[in-house]
DNA sequence: TGTTTGGATCAACATAATTTGATTGATCAA
DNA sequence: TTGATCAATCAAATTATGTTGATCCAAACA
């Protein structure tokens, strides 16, 4: 995630990633600095399996980036990723407040 | 939507309810300002109840608001609500690049 | 009134996402 | 080497979401 502006696409990938209850914990815990794989089973009681799964959506999403030490992996969030979703949010909010023409137009 | 700072439920839903291509759409379409109904099915090419279930999901989420006149609804985005994602956003960013002690502790 | 129109809702169906438990590959320590 | 551990992956089962077409309700207008 390099660029600032998102196309829909985009958007809606980093969306749907964020859009689950499981992975806004990880996101959580991984908002207070990096985490290794094996303290995020413990601290959110989730199975290794289970743990897995929704790393791998939030890191194909560009959420996440990992790197391995040894036997153990280390996720940490991608700020640049939040951040273009915010540029996104941002631009959608200066021209919502037009009204519309009155309807049978 | 009034305040400013998002639990971890009130974002969860924030962020399910954009993450569908469909609503995308609305969405943008709404950020060039007030729509009516009637004239989104046609921008949109949606079936009247396909919009509907669309429109309902933004608005209960709290992402739109409607209002309306004679027989048409208009509706419109709720600013504060994106602002208000953008504010979670941003503090996930603030401590995130923390890196991890070594594993085996 | 009766009829038309905009839009919400409902039930049945179709599709997509998540969970589970088992298996695999890689790394490390004995 | 061998056995143990961390983490990814897979297939099957489950659950959640979205779609469709029919029906309903309220406002407008004849």
């Amino acid at each position: 995630m390099i660029q600032n502006t998102l196309n829909r696409e985009q958007s809606r990938q980093l969306l749907k990633a964020l859009a689950d209850p499981i992975r806004l914990d990880v996101i959580h815990a991984l908002a207070q600095g990096e985490r290794c794989v094996c303290d995020l089973t413990g601290e959110l009681n989730l199975s290794q399996s289970k743990l897995s799964f929704h790393l791998r959506v939030l890191r194909e999403a560009g959420l996440l980036t990992d790197r391995q030490s040894g036997r153990w992996i280390y996720y940490r969030l991608q700020p640049d990723a939040l951040a273009a979703l915010e540029a996104w949010l941002a631009e959608l909010r200066l021209h919502c407040s037009q009204s519309a023409a009155p309807c049978p137009s």
